[in-house]
DNA sequence: GAATATTTGAGAATCATTCTAAAGTAGCTT
DNA sequence: AAGCTACTTTAGAATGATTCTCAAATATTC
């Protein structure tokens, strides 16, 4: 078996991010890593739990927040809800949110992203992270 | 006196909106009227009660609700801090917030908006309402 | 001014999230 | 592989933000 399986990536991310690996931590990214949508905490905990290994609520959040902290996972805070959670491995992208459905789309633009630093350096600031939200309902 | 005092506004503003007047709602929307800043529930209730009227916290937090889901007030959804609220009446505008001081501050892109509207065009959908944050930081 | 539908207020309740302290474990060191 | 030590986890308590409940108060209608 190669070095690579998807499991050493996980453990090398989370360790590389500073912290130990331990059996919930791997539990926890591996559930982010493997949906397909955008899982908010008593989501990814009741999915680590139905999948392998048993996970506490608290340690649920606390391994979000500290991945997120580390860069590694990022956070999607929608209007009104709780916080929803990602990986960060795939490249940078921004949401159209669906108001009817739910339904979340990424999105890539890179004249906006492009205008942004603009407006950004224009103000006498330089952009560490941003949100670009779009809600949206189905064109008629 | 001409017809149209800051105050007779603020009672159109919140008739207009489909609710009754109130010497709360009043006072709440007067609150964000004259707000420079972009204050959460308790801060307009506290300046609700420092300015004149006594308004209870639950009454606060309703009536913004209440004006926000008529459009007649935005809510701010900051990333890891409480919903604040700011009148509608200001131009569209998007946020940049100083992650080192915590200032706010607001800006319009025009081009950015466009832009916007195409992403949106382009995967079936047409924009309700748009969030665009830019967490910065002072450049160097 | 009386009738009716809304609105308010105080506190309880809820929801999301974080904290606490005690018990468990990762990863060096030997 | 056993020990050590610092880092982690857990369950439940605690907190913070916001919403709910329903009796009392009030805005509009007649």
């Amino acid at each position: 078996m190669a070095p690579n399986t998807a499991d050493q990536i996980i453990d090398e991310t989370i360790r590389n991010s500073g912290l130990r690996v331990t059996r919930q931590r791997r539990a926890i990214y591996r559930v982010l890593s493997d949906a397909e949508d955008h899982p908010d905490a008593p989501e990814v905990h009741k999915r680590a739990q139905a999948s392998d290994l048993k996970v506490s609520l608290a340690t649920t959040y606390r391994t979000l927040a500290e991945l997120a902290d580390k860069g590694v996972v990022t956070r999607l805070t929608l209007e009104g809800e709780p916080t929803r959670f990602e990986t960060s491995d795939a490249p940078h992208h921004d949401h159209i949110i669906d108001l009817e459905s739910g339904e979340v789309v990424e999105f890539l633009s890179p004249e906006i992203e492009e205008l942004q630093r603009q407006v950004a350096r224009q103000h006498g600031y330089e952009i560490v992270f941003h949100r670009l939200q779009l809600y949206c309902r189905k064109k008629t």
